[in-house]
DNA sequence: GCCGTTTTCGGCCCGACTGTTTTCAGTCG
C-alpha cells in the first residue's frame, strides 16, 4: 500500500471512531497523523527502515505499528474490524449538515436507521422530531439537507467563487457603516476549488451590515444570524459567512477566517507555547486568567466592541494593541508574514523568510493557446491584439496536432503552413507581440509523437500532452509520458494529469518519476491556468522547483477571453512557492527566445 | 493516540450559533 493510500486509511478510521463515538482526542489524533504522513518528506520506506517513522511528530507508538504493517502487508486488523462494525450508510449521514458523529450515533443506536434512505424515511413519520435533543426544527434541517445534499456538498472553482464574491465584498466596502471589508477562507488561500465564502468586516455597527448582508436578492436561505457571524446561501447551493468585528479586532478575525484550519492550530500551538493563548478575537496571556476575551464578566461579543474595553486589562490589553495588522501577529509570534496562499499547515511556520513569489504584473507572456486553425475561436491577429492589450511582449501559439480530430487537430502540412502565417505575421509589423510557433502535440498511446520529427523541429517549442487512453496503468502511463519527455523536440509537458476539476479524476501517473525525468531532460512543466484543470497542482511545485523543475504558466486559451485565465496560473505558482527566476514567463523576450534555442 | 526546557500523566485550539433546553451539547469552521 503507498503512502497516498495508508493516509486514506488513517483518515477513514477517525470519521468510523468519531461514529462510534470514541474520545475526541483519539479522532484527532488520527487525523493528524494522516496530515503528518501526507506531508512528510523524504522517502517513507527508508524513514521505516532507520526506524526513525516514530520521531515525525504526530506519529507515535501506535501509528508507526499501523503504518508499517499497511505499507509492507497492505492490510490491518484494527481497520477491517472497525470498518465491519459500522454500517456504511452512517458515513454518508456525517454529509448532511448538522449531523456530526454523535448524533448519527443517536439516530442509529435508538431508531436503527444505517442509510441515507432510511433517515429520510424516519423524518418524514416523525420519529427524529420525537428523539430527546432534537426537535421539529432539526428534523426539518435534516429533510432538507437530505434533499439539497449534492448541491451542498459541492465545492466551486475558484474562477467563480471569485465572480460571485468580487459583487458582495464591493457593495461590503460601499456600506457607510463599513470601515474594512476583505473575503476570507480558502478564496483569499487561491485554492482551487472554494467550499464557502467568507467576508471579514470592521465595523461598528454590526446590526447595519447584517441586515444588507442577509436581505440580498440572490440569497435563498439565511441559516445563521447572530451578532457577529451571519451564514446564508444562494441558490446554486453555495454558502456565504460573514463576520462583523470592531476594527481593533480586524486583523485577528481577518487571520483567523482565512484559515486553513491546520495553519490555525500549528499558530495556537505556537502561541501556548509562548504562554499566550490566541483566538479570533486577539491573544492574551494565559496567566492573566481564564477569560478569553479582552473584558472580563464573561462579556459576549458586544462587550468586546467597547472602545474602552480593552482598557480593564493590563499586559494583555498592551499586546492586543500593538497588534493591528497580521503582520504584526506573524512578527509578535516570531514569524515572517506568511502569505494566505502560503497558510495550508504544510510546514509554513517552519520557514526562516518568505521566498518571493510570482506575481501578476512580472509575466511578459504566456504559451500554449488555440486559434482557430484547431478549435479555437480567435485569428492569430485577434489573439496578438489581446495579448497587447495585456501588456505582453510575446505570445505562443499551440493548436492541437491531428490526433486530436474532434478538435481539428493540425497535420503535418498544416502546421508547416500555420509556422509561414506566423512568421508573415511577424514579419508585417501588424503588432508589437512576438508570436512563436508551437504545437501541442499529442502523445499517442504508446508514448510517440503525433507528428514527423522534422514538423517538429522547425517549430519554435512543442507542448506535448496526452488526450486520449486515460485508462492504462500508473506503469504504462507513466512510460508513456517520459518516452515523449526525452524525445528531443519536447519544450514542454501539457497538463500533466488531465484532472478537470469536480468533474474528472486525474489519470494515474507517477509524477515524482515525471518530474525528475523533465529535470533530466531540461522539460518545462506547465501550470495549465484554465480554471478547470490547474495542473500540475501546487502542492507538488515547491520541491520540485527546489530540484530544478522550470514552470510555465500556459492559460491553454482558446478565446481571446481565455488569455485572462493566466492569472489563476499565476495563483497556483504563488501557493506552489514559485519566484520569478522559476517561471519561464517572467523572462524577457530574448531570454525566452534563448530557452527555445537551448531546447 | 500523542506529547513534554516547569509534565511520562493529564492535558490536548478556540469560540459562535442553533436548537433544545432552563444551563448546555453538538456542530462547524
Amino acid at each position: 500500500m503507498d503512502k497516498a493510500d495508508i493516509v486514506e486509511v488513517l483518515e477513514e478510521i477517525a470519521v468510523l471512531l468519531e461514529l462510534k463515538g470514541e474520545n475526541p482526542f483519539k479522532i484527532r489524533a488520527y487525523q493528524a497523523g494522516a496530515r503528518a504522513l501526507e506531508t512528510l518528506e523524504g522517502d517513507l520506506d527508508a524513514l521505516i527502515e532507520a526506524g526513525d517513522l516514530g520521531s515525525v511528530k504526530g506519529i507515535g507508538a501506535a501509528l508507526v505499528d499501523k503504518i508499517e504493517r499497511l505499507r509492507a502487508t497492505g492490510e490491518l486488523k484494527f481497520y477491517d474490524e472497525l470498518r465491519d462494525s459500522v454500517a456504511p450508510g452512517l458515513i454518508e449521514m456525517l454529509t448532511v449538515p448538522g449531523l456530526g458523529g454523535k448524533k448519527v450515533k443517536r439516530l442509529h443506536d435508538e431508531l436503527g436507521v444505517d442509510t441515507l434512505a432510511g433517515l429520510k424515511q424516519a423524518c418524514e413519520q416523525g420519529q427524529v422530531a420525537a428523539l430527546k435533543g432534537f426537535g421539529k426544527k432539526s428534523e426539518e434541517k435534516i429533510l432538507s439537507g437530505i434533499e439539497h445534499r449534492e448541491a451542498y456538498a459541492q465545492r466551486h472553482l475558484w474562477w467563480k467563487a471569485r465572480a460571485v464574491a468580487a459583487p458582495i465584498l464591493a457593495g461590503l466596502r460601499q456600506l457607510e457603516a463599513v470601515e474594512r471589508a476583505e473575503a476570507a477562507g480558502s478564496l483569499r488561500r487561491l485554492k482551487e476549488t472554494v467550499g464557502d465564502l467568507d467576508f471579514i468586516v470592521a465595523s461598528d455597527d454590526p446590526d447595519a451590515v447584517m441586515e444588507w448582508f442577509t436581505s440580498r436578492e440572490e440569497v435563498r436561505e439565511v441559516t445563521a444570524k447572530g451578532s457577529t457571524k451571519s451564514s446564508v446561501r444562494f441558490e446554486s447551493g453555495l454558502q456565504a459567512d460573514l463576520r462583523v468585528v470592531p476594527a481593533a479586532q480586524f486583523a485577528f478575525a481577518l487571520h483567523h477566517f482565512t484559515g486553513s484550519k491546520e495553519h490555525n492550530v500549528a499558530m495556537r500551538q505556537r502561541a501556548l507555547a509562548r504562554g499566550y493563548s490566541l483566538s479570533e478575537w486577539g491573544v492574551v496571556l494565559r496567566d492573566e486568567g481564564g477569560d478569553l476575551r479582552p473584558e472580563s464578566g464573561g462579556g459576549k461579543a458586544e462587550s468586546v466592541s467597547g472602545e474602552q474595553g480593552a482598557e480593564s486589562r493590563g499586559r494583555t490589553a498592551k499586546i492586543q494593541e500593538t497588534i493591528r495588522t497580521e503582520k504584526d501577529l506573524f512578527a509578535f509570534l516570531d514569524l515572517p508574514e506568511i502569505p494566505p496562499e502560503l497558510r495550508e499547515g504544510m510546514g509554513e511556520l517552519e520557514l526562516r523568510e518568505i521566498p518571493e513569489l510570482v506575481s501578476v504584473d512580472q509575466i511578459q507572456g504566456v504559451f500554449h493557446n488555440h486559434t482557430t486553425a484547431s478549435d479555437g475561436r480567435a485569428s492569430i491577429g485577434e489573439m496578438a491584439a489581446a495579448a497587447e492589450a495585456l501588456g505582453w511582449h510575446y505570445l505562443g501559439l499551440a493548436d492541437h496536432s491531428q490526433a486530436s480530430f474532434q478538435a481539428k487537430g493540425l497535420d503535418d502540412e498544416r502546421v508547416l503552413r500555420q509556422v509561414g502565417e506566423i512568421k508573415a505575421f511577424n514579419a508585417s509589423g501588424e503588432s508589437s507581440v512576438r508570436i512563436f510557433a508551437g504545437i501541442e502535440c499529442d502523445i499517442l498511446k504508446d508514448g510517440s509523437l503525433d507528428l514527423e520529427d522534422a514538423t517538429l523541429e522547425g517549430l519554435d517549442y512543442a507542448v506535448m500532452s496526452v488526450h486520449s487512453s486515460f485508462g492504462l496503468s500508473e506503469a504504462e502511463m507513466t512510460a508513456r509520458v517520459i518516452k515523449a519527455i526525452e524525445h528531443p523536440a519536447t519544450t514542454m509537458l501539457g497538463h500533466p494529469t488531465g484532472r478537470l476539476l469536480l468533474r474528472r479524476e486525474p489519470y494515474k501517473i507517477d509524477l515524482l518519476k515525471v518530474i525528475d525525468a523533465a529535470i533530466a531532460n531540461r522539460v518545462i512543466i506547465e501550470i495549465n491556468a484554465n480554471p478547470n484543470r490547474l495542473d500540475m497542482d501546487w502542492r507538488h511545485w515547491r520541491r520540485a522547483a527546489d530540484k530544478g523543475l522550470m514552470c510555465a504558466i500556459n492559460p491553454d486559451a482558446h478565446r481571446i477571453e481565455g488569455l485572462r485565465h493566466f492569472e489563476a496560473g499565476v495563483n497556483i505558482a504563488r501557493k506552489g512557492g514559485l519566484g520569478p527566476e522559476q517561471v519561464l514567463n517572467c523572462r524577457d523576450l530574448a531570454g525566452v527566445e534563448q530557452w527555445f534555442r537551448e531546447r
